[in-house]
DNA sequence: GCCAGGATCGTCT
DNA sequence: GACGATCCTGGCG
């Protein structure tokens, strides 16, 4: 597995958000597979750089690959990486990861409950891994983030899209993403119309 | 198992 | 002065 590079972020923001699922996101000693994102583009109300750029948003105007880390409901920090070429304002939250590294020490700032709980929401995984307000605007390709490459047992595997969650504005724009079939998912995708049966 | 309500604070009007 | 890209708890069945 090795490391993405700055051109990763580069892309279309739903690409990228796409692509990170699979991907292991690191933090210290801390990392999980992301299985959960959701995707943010300046023509979207729900985004924060909808209005325009603003001391809290900044990050968002800035060149890819950094970390975008803001407080929602005074309580929960939240973790975006921020995506497309500077200037063009977008981010992908990460809303899920499936833990894999430190899960003793996620246990210890989480407390207990199932494996399946330390990182099924994006407050609950930065509690998790141990981010906060001070990593606003850091490199997520440098220490102590780290994301790699999604695995190879992952390529083949279908993402599904979904509606986004937990927001007011432009909510049934389909720009969640997650990998089926996860266990560690904030919240299980809705039933589709069967398809294909793999 | 499901649902309603509260916690808590930075940011913008 | 209002409002969240959320989470946890308690009450009820």
């Amino acid at each position: 597995m090795s490391g993405l590079d700055r051109s990763f972020f580069e892309r279309s923001v739903h690409q990228v958000a796409r692509d990170l699922i699979g991907c292991e996101l690191a933090v210290g000693e801390t990392a999980g597979v992301i299985v959960e994102t959701e995707a943010y583009d300046a023509t979207d109300p729900a985004c924060h750089a909808y209005i325009g750029k603003t001391a809290r948003n900044e990050v968002l105007f800035g060149p890819p690959g950094q970390a975008y880390v803001y407080l929602s409901y005074g309580i929960h920090s939240l973790l975006n990486a921020v995506a497309e070429p500077e200037g063009s304002a977008a981010a992908v939250l990460i809303r899920a990861l499936e833990p894999t590294e430190g899960i003793e020490l996620m246990r210890a700032r989480r407390g207990r409950g199932p494996i399946e709980d330390l990182c099924s929401g994006p407050g609950k995984l930065t509690e998790a891994l141990g981010v906060g307000l001070p990593l606003n605007g850091s490199d997520l390709l440098a220490p102590p983030f780290e994301v790699c490459e999604r695995a190879a047992d992952w390529n083949g595997r279908e993402v599904s899209t979904s509606p986004r969650i937990g927001i007011t504005k432009a909510a049934e724009l389909p720009w969640r993403y997650s990998a089926p079939g996860s266990r560690y998912v904030s919240r299980p995708w809705p039933v589709v119309p069967a398809e294909r049966a793999a």
